[in-house]
DNA sequence: GATGAATGAGATTTCATTCAT
DNA sequence: TATGAATGAAATCTCATTCAT
């Protein structure tokens, strides 16, 4: 159903097709690090090639002797974030309408956030037009599927028979459960995380069983 | 409460203090225009002065003539935005619990996704860390309050005495409405107009009243 | 015939379509003359935008208000040198047997190395591997078959009945001008300039009528 | 008089002074002809290292272990290249001024073109203002000089007496050889590899002794 | 009021060469 | 002998902003 994304054969990186010895996997591995800080400090478009390599603490040119260029960073990037997604989107189990199924869609609400927490920046960077490149987009466009997808599997096991309408219905408390935990997390608005946690639970509750 | 948002008066730009005449009026609303356009069309990082010179039709020396940077030209329509949104957040009736309220709240997210689909671009730079400037930002922070306090004020009036989680539900639901009518516009996700705004309706009110 | 080398009407220069004013026009004319001094100095692979730059006393960024690359200066050098060689071409009159012949010959050769002198770099560009861009190639091509064809036209005058074998032999005695008169002109071979004109007029007569 | 090119002994390779085991002379030939092959596909100056080393297979540290850098593997060439030259203008005989003698001719033209074929490229990079170093500029001065002396007894025999005029002519003579097997060989311009020997051979015979 | 021209700091990318193992 | 990794200087190009007319 949901197939892992293994997108990473699609794109061309320098290092395709070589092994990596382990300096070499070293350096790729703080390059992404590096990537994920500056992205975090400084967002997807302010975010400059020069950034990552003195945070990662090498040269341009090793830089481009594993990224052919600044998108391709963030494509990898993605690519761990799909992967971590998706195996998010299959560890939401079934929800019923009493507070055992509350407590369940709190405790999948909280992997969401903490995910959130961690690759936020990318995954605002789906959701906005920043992305240039047909296979990012593409790849956002399956993961964000893959999530709806399992929404709609609990909320047709919940209620069966409502048909197209859990899809839509999926797609908009996912936009809720996205949007707000970028408010909550990345602004200062002052929501503690437990509160907003249960609201969160509650209205996505509400929304598959309530009215 | 909500006060109107006269921040212009804040903005320092060259044309402050002086009147404009109808001349100058005519090339400031083609500015303005032309900064709409070119936003729609590249987003707010892509959106170069360039660009919105050449579709406005008039030289780079006369842009400086009327905003004394970029980030001018976006504050001037993010207050355009703003002044909207505020407007509509007063508009936002009672709702009750039947389905007469469900109808009132269509009708008011009917307005809402007809506002972002002018001002979308604006309200999603306001909502990522895509804007530089505090004042913009703040700006854009009074609106979302302003909106949040509508709602606020409709679920106290449907569930008086639920205190402090009001604000949150009001948050949740708000982020919900954007990012939904985001997807639906923006995105070729192919739900359909009526579809989509019977969802939201339906699970804002839900989120209202249901459980 | 011959048509003239319109192809400016293909590239995209970034001044296409506006009108330059005096100072533009005068910006212009200092690229295009620093660029022919930097490529007989430097050659036109180690031309960088920098010597053209320094050499015409603008900034950088001006360079790129009139040229999109490096390679739309040369192209546009190379427009200039095309039109110089096509009218060279239809300067070569009738060529007798006798003394007159080879004095008219010698003329013309004359011109030859005098446009040669300041177009070499841009002509060697041409003959050599040296150009990438499909444009300038043709525009190459389409210069040295019109200085061809006119070396054909008087061969058949001369010695008529020849048929395609007129072409190969002017062809290859093209070849011999271009490549002696470099030889010439650019190395410190130490032929005189007058001597190197009798022999080249002496062997191409006798390529014309000898045997 | 035309001494071999022994000019390796010149060059400071790091080769130089230590004998090459079976295992080193094998990768020192594939790093000569990955040289040729990448010179023939992407000309002198656009030949990158990384080109060499990846068609030959070796690392970026092996082949500085061979040369000293880029240069020297173009010397290297260059000086297999002069060799195969030197040893082609010794070979041109007699040219009388008969049939015979154009066939001579035709045949050690035929010679030319087949070794042209195999370095047009250092050839034409010796021609060009595309070397530096003055090392291998000597070397294509003294390869020409090579070939335009033998032309030069050749004609001498021809027709004695003549004095310096010999050298200019076999100078253009030659510049004609090698400009217009370039065109024939390099470019598509659809001339045939006989015809065109046969015009060559007429023409250079008409240069010896027409007229 | 308006314009075309110029600027220059800053960003990305390439590639010959060196290094450590 | 050989290798993969790293380097960094240099080159190209962009674009917000200022200037002179």
């Amino acid at each position: 159903m949901v197939e892992r994304s293994d997108d990473a054969a699609v794109m061309t990186a320098p290092t395709d097709g070589r092994e990596l010895r382990r300096q070499g996997r070293k350096t790729m591995a703080k390059l992404l690090e590096a990537g994920m800080t500056v992205l975090a400090e400084r967002g997807y478009h302010a975010a400059r090639v020069d950034d990552v390599v003195r945070t990662a603490d090498v040269s341009h040119g090793t830089f481009y002797l594993y990224f052919s260029n600044k998108e391709e960073l963030f494509q990898a990037l993605a690519v761990q974030c799909a992967d971590e997604m998706t195996d998010l989107a299959r560890s939401l189990g079934p929800v019923t309408p009493d507070d055992e199924g509350l407590a369940a869609l709190r405790a999948w609400l909280a992997s969401f956030v903490d995910c959130y927490g961690r690759y936020g920046v990318v995954i605002r960077a789906w959701m906005e037009d920043q992305v240039t490149g047909r296979e990012l987009a593409r790849l956002g466009g399956r993961t964000f599927t893959a999530v709806t997808a399992a929404l709609v599997a609990r909320i047709d096991e919940a209620r069966p028979g409502r048909g197209p309408q859990a899809e839509l219905d999926a797609a908009a408390l996912l936009a809720m459960i996205e949007r707000f935990t970028y408010f909550t997390t990345s602004r200062s608005v002052g929501f503690e995380h437990d509160t907003m946690l249960d609201t969160l639970a509650r209205l996505v509750h509400r929304g598959f069983f309530g009215g």
